[in-house]
DNA sequence: TAACGCTGTGTAATAATATAACATATTTAA
DNA sequence: TTAAATATGTTATATTATTACACAGCGTTA
């Protein structure tokens, strides 16, 4: 089973609405959007999220609640995201650090457990909200 | 306004269940094992767990909205926490690795963000689930 | 082509997580 | 000893997410 490359038809509304914002949704603000594309219940949302999210077109920040589109033009790195977060105005930006990300890659416990996936979510303020 | 060493009594209440576990705890899991104390509202508790994570005493488990107490005696890395979860079994043991906490301390974006908390959560397989 | 498995859709109901608003009590500090 | 800050108690409600069930479309394969 390789990656699909067709999204569905409700995917594909929710991926685009993602894509246009800049900044993550949240879920029942996304219905609320594509209320007018037919879509009507929480659980269509809810479903397109997870799917979207297993295929890494986007991106859910834990600690927010919320979806935002994967930039990568590659998408695999649906299993190791790094995002900053601003306290303040809420802006969040995914973070490409080569250095960060070998380091969380090759990082070992001393427990012998397998990691397979990683999200690290740093906190602050950003240059206007400084 | 120094640290507080005197938890008021729901704030103890709630902490000592939750250090008796050594799994993190959900909040109405938490509800429910407190009502017998006289606690009977889910703000009470959620009150509880706010002042105890702003405190460093516990720790939210983003991905998994739950908590866990802060096994450090010092309690001063409320801002800077590491975890690994076992996706198979749901373990959740809090890391405490120093290079990884200097590497992720010492980490500048390229946007001049200023940063004063991480959480970093690991996902894999533990020993026993592989 | 018919039967099957897989993925997706639609809908209703409900579960799980978290906060708002208001009144009052207790502790702390000036 | 009074004012400010912190904590409590209660009701109601908002927000986030899932269960359960019925069915549609599509590719495989027997």
């Amino acid at each position: 089973m390789q990656k699909q490359e067709t999204l569905s038809k409700n995917q594909k509304i929710i991926l685009d609405l993602i894509e246009k914002s800049d900044q993550p949704l949240k879920a029942y603000s996304i219905l609320f959007d594509v209320k007018k594309k037919g879509i009507n219940a929480p659980l269509q949302v809810y479903r397109a999220l997870d799917k979207l999210v297993e295929i890494g077109k986007i991106h859910k920040i834990e600690s927010r609640n919320a979806f935002i589109a994967c930039k990568n033009s590659k998408c695999q790195i649906a299993k190791a995201t790094v995002f900053s977060i601003c306290e303040s105005c809420e802006d969040v930006t995914e973070i490409h650090d080569h250095k960060l990300s070998e380091h969380l890659r090759n990082f070992k416990d001393n427990k012998g457990m397998k990691y397979n996936k990683y999200n690290l979510e740093f906190f602050g303020l950003c240059k206007k909200c400084i």
